[in-house]
Formats: C-alpha cells, structure tokens, sequence
RNA sequence: GCUCCUAUCGUCUAGUCUGGCCUAGGACGUCAGGUUCUCAACCUGAAAACCCGGGUUCGAAUCCCGGUGGGAGCACCA
C-alpha cells in the first residue's frame, strides 16, 4: 500500500454521504460492532450526512428480537443515534431485511432470468465432502459448478418434484479490484471464490445480496465495516455490476483483538457493550476508549467528546493492523469520566448498584438500609460519593468500597489496629484520649475540617501514625480506607464512638 | 493449505507520503521517589520499540528489493 493510493477523494461528487451500520441480532453488541458504528456515525456527522441503522436478520434461525433490542439500547446508550433506520423510519424503509423480503425476490428472479444466477440441487453432505477434498489437495474450497449448465427442462423437473436447491451466483472469471479508503487498491481473482450461494429461495436472499440491494436502495455512499469483510467485497462488486449498480465506496477498518493478538471473542472474557454497561463503564468512556482503538487525531489529546470527536475525526488517518484491546486503558479512561462527574450526577448512577447489592432499599421518602432498617439521607450518600470518586474505576464497585458505612460494627482482627511496633496498651490509650476529646464535641460539629483542626494537638502530641492509624481502623477495619476524618463525617458521633469503644474493648 | 490484509516500547499510537529537526514523542501499564496514618488521587523520574537482511543516499523508522512474523477470509452465518 502506498500513501498515493489513499489520497483518493472522501466523497464522491455531488453524492450524499449516507453510511450505515448492518449488525444482525444474533447476539448481544459485540464491542467491534460498537466502534464500527461510533466510525460510521463520525464519518456521517464529519460530513453532514445521514447514518442508518439496518438489522440485517435474514438468518431466521439465528436471529432475536432480544438481541436487536440489546443493540439499539447499546446505540443509543452510547450516544450513537441514527437518523434513520429501525426505530426512526426515513425515506428507504422498511430497515429491517425480514420486512424486505418481496424487495429482493424481484432482484433474485432477475438475476435468474439474464443467467447471473441458477440453480443449485446438490446435496449438502456432498458438497461438504467435496470441500474436504479440495482442502486435502490444497485448493481453495468452492463450489466445482457441477448445477451450472442445467438445461431448462432438468431445472423444472428438480423443481417440480420440489427438490432442495439454493440459487448460486455465476461468477465470472476476471479480477475485480476496489480502492479502499483506508487499504488503497486490493485486488481479488474471482476463480478463487467460485459460485457462491447468494439465495436460499426466491425471497431468502443471503448476506451478499441483501446488503448489495439494501445499500443501492437505501442510497448509501460508503461502507465502513470491519476488515473481516474484505474478501466479501469481490462478490459484492460482481452483484452490483449484475444488477447494475454503482457501487459505494469501501473502508474496511482494523480488528479489534484480544490479548493473544486473534479476533476478540467470546472465550476472551466481556466482549459485549451490555456487559461493560452492567459492570459500570460510562459511555463517554467507551465512545473515548473505543475511538482511539485504530485511530487517533495526530495530536496528544486523549479525551474528548462525541462533538469534539466529530470534528476531528478522519477516516484516512485509521490505521490499518488490528488493535489488541487493552482493559487497562478503558478502566483509567472510565475513571477520569467518574472524576469529572458532579456528586449528583454519580450517585444516581451508583443508587442502581447499591439496590442491586441490597444495600439500599427505596422507601417512599428515599432510601433505608434494609440491614439496620436505618434511614439513610440522600446528603449521606452524596458524602459517600464524595469520597470515593478517586477510589472507583468502575461504577461497580462503589458497593464494595463503601461497605463500612452500611453495617453496625467492623469486624477485623485487632492486630490491625497496630501502627508500625506500637504496644496495645498506648494504642488503647491513645484511642482513649481521642474518645474523650470526641465526646466534648457536639454532634452538629462532626465535620471533616472541623474535627480535624480539633483534634490535631491530640494527634501531635501522641504521633501522627500512632494515632490516626488505629482511630482509621476502629472506623473502618480496613488497612486500607478513606481518611478517619472523612469516615466520621459521614458516619456521626454516635457511631463514632461506638466503633472506637468496640476498638478498646477488644484490646 | 490457498487468497487477501498487515508490521514503531508489553499495549494504544506520533513520526513514514514530502529522507536530515528522531540521541524516535505521547498515553495506559510497570518500577522508583515525593505527598501521606493506610489506600486512592496527584506530582517527579526511570526502564521499555523502529521485524530481519540487503540496496539507494553524505544521511533511512521514513525510499527500493528480498525474507520473516502476525491477522482475517475460504458456509445453504453475517
């Protein structure tokens, strides 16, 4: 590939842009269906056009109304809408290809009829073994063309006496070449790919003919898909010459891989936008995250907004070789977008977690602790967001972080409460003088700055660490925590006091 | 196996077209230090790459040739 070949013209003259994303609902979003859509979307948007959603669902056996429901809800969590499509509607519907199917049938009898297409009678199990064969030999499987010269007469007999068949495209032999936006010209020899079948019947069109017919009548000007279709693009382009089609222009993006560098699937771990959704990634930091998976601005900013994104954004600069996903990097852009959210905002988005974990229960003013059947204020919970909007890479995990302000007493072992080689009778005595000083206090003042300030000659006195690390785990239990300061904020003096006098005892 | 695509730190990448500003820049991660009662956050610093071999040139990550590695596709799935 030379960069010559890269500087052809984005759009074509006096054409639209209207680029689509074409996923079928045979399972839930795949992450790389996600970045495909953010890169149509961007491309569209870049350029003033049009992005369509269409289900491509002509795989009846495969295909659920679940799955296409997790893909629109994915989109639109994303922020990827789609001006026209499922959904929307728009001047070239219907967008569903099981609502198109009388649309192809006139195309597949057509074909038919100039001979670009015949029938096929072969058995599977032959046509199977047959491919065995070619591959034992080292060939290129494909169909040998035995159906191809059928005499009008053997075709209506088969056909009469309702024999399986399915309709094959004849290929011709030549090479078909394409400029792709992003690879350049990539050239094809057809006697490698054989008659493919592009039809079940007369209304089941398969993949390669419904999205030629769909892209020529749903008028779209470029096709960015992933890299897995470039070989699909010869025959797609032999369609579009049978059915006299211009055909659009193609961008075939990079892979998104896994660790081992091979496609990311399944077996590799979350691969579903739900997944990452359920686990508490936000979708600024996916839509970020993703974008940068194959493409960057050529400058040093890292974060950016789906605006900003539109204006940068540029398909000549994706970069061609597949992109290993890096969970690290989605977990340090998701908690940069957890930083720079408002209190508010963030513990909305925590409150789903908190009741799924039964941390919190609704009641009708607001929320209870089901545990000590305790009423808990929304300004608690806003001190508990607080604190650990630097700690949370994952929205999940605010219910195992705040833990220690939802139960009655910590339980740890009091070894715990040692700093460094301190004796248990200074620990205890330290905790001690604390305790009185604490006492004096009234419960209004219980706030961070304030106890702070009050108790800092205590701390002085006694030692900084000897001090403030017990005092944080007879708080918390925890080695690691939020500041005590912090902790008795949220939790009150009364609480205060009975966690630091459960700490004496035990010592 | 065959066809196509592809190649800069462990990872995402800048730089390649238009050779010198590259003793190769940034980010994630890692490590060390600072801050600090702990953790996180934050700040500072470090280690870390031009796939290999030839050629062209005063000069190559960048241009040319030849290897090698990696990936995808090869369905009556999309």
């Amino acid at each position: 590939m030379n960069a010559s070949a890269r500087q052809q013209p984005m759009i074509l003259p006096n054409q639209a842009v209207r680029v689509r994303i074409a996923p079928s609902p045979t399972g839930f979003m795949h992450i790389g269906t996600a970045r495909t859509a953010l890169f149509n979307y961007l491309f569209a948007k870049k350029h003033g056009g049009k992005f369509i959603l269409r289900i491509e669902d002509t795989d009846v056996s495969r295909s659920e109304k679940k799955y296409e429901k997790d893909i629109i809800d994915g989109l639109q969590w994303l922020g990827i809408n789609w001006d026209e499509g499922v959904l929307i509607n728009g001047d070239y519907g219907p967008y569903r290809q099981s609502e198109r199917l009388e649309i192809y049938e006139s195309y597949i009898k057509s074909l038919l009829e100039k001979n670009h297409a015949y029938y096929c009678f072969c058995a599977q199990e032959e046509l199977e073994a047959i491919k065995q064969d070619q591959m034992s030999r080292g060939e290129r499987p494909h169909y040998p063309g035995r159906c191809s010269n059928l005499t009008k007469e053997e075709i209506q007999k088969n056909l009469k006496i309702e024999k399986d068949f399915i309709i094959r495209i004849r290929m011709p032999l030549k090479k078909v070449s394409f400029n792709d936006l992003i690879r350049g010209k990539v050239e094809f020899d057809t006697e490698l790919i054989g008659d493919v079948a592009i039809a079940k019947s007369l209304n089941q069109p398969l993949y390669n003919l419904a999205v030629v017919i769909d892209d020529e009548l749903m008028k779209v000007s470029h096709v960015i898909r992933g890299e897995e279709h470039i070989s699909n693009t010869t025959i797609q382009l032999i369609l579009c010459e049978y059915m006299e089609f211009d055909p659009p222009t193609y961008a075939h993006i990079p892979l998104i891989l896994a660790q081992d560098r091979s496609k990311l699937s399944k077996r590799h771990g979350a691969v579903s936008v739900t997944e990452y959704r359920k686990e508490g990634y936000l979708p600024e930091a996916v839509v970020n995250f993703m974008v940068l998976l194959g493409w960057n601005p050529g400058t040093e900013q890292e974060f950016f907004t789906l605006d900003e994104l539109i204006k940068t954004f540029d398909l000549l600069k994706v970069q061609k070789a597949g992109a290993i996903f890096n969970p690290d990097k989605l977990k340090w852009f998701n908690s940069h977008y957890i930083k720079n959210k408002g209190v508010k905002e963030l513990l909305n988005l925590c409150i789903p977690y908190f009741i799924q974990e039964k941390i919190l229960e609704k009641t009708t003013g607001g929320f209870k602790n089901p545990k000590t059947k305790e009423l808990v204020k929304e300004s608690e919970l806003e001190k508990i967001i607080l604190l650990f909007k630097e700690r949370m890479r994952v929205l999940s995990e605010i219910t195992k972080l705040s833990e220690i302000f939802f139960i009655d007493l910590p339980n740890y072992d009091k070894n715990l409460l040692r700093w460094k080689e301190l004796d248990f009778k200074t620990i205890k005595s330290n905790l001690l003088s604390i305790r009185k000083a604490l006492e004096k206090e009234d419960s209004s003042y219980f706030n961070r700055d304030y106890l702070s300030s009050k108790l800092s000659e205590i701390t002085k006195k006694q030692g900084v660490g000897e001090t403030l690390w017990p005092l944080r785990v007879a708080l918390s239990g925890l080695e690691a925590s939020p500041g005590p300061y912090e902790i008795m904020d949220v939790i009150g003096k009364e609480k205060t006091i009975r966690r630091i006098d459960h700490a004496i005892d035990m010592l």
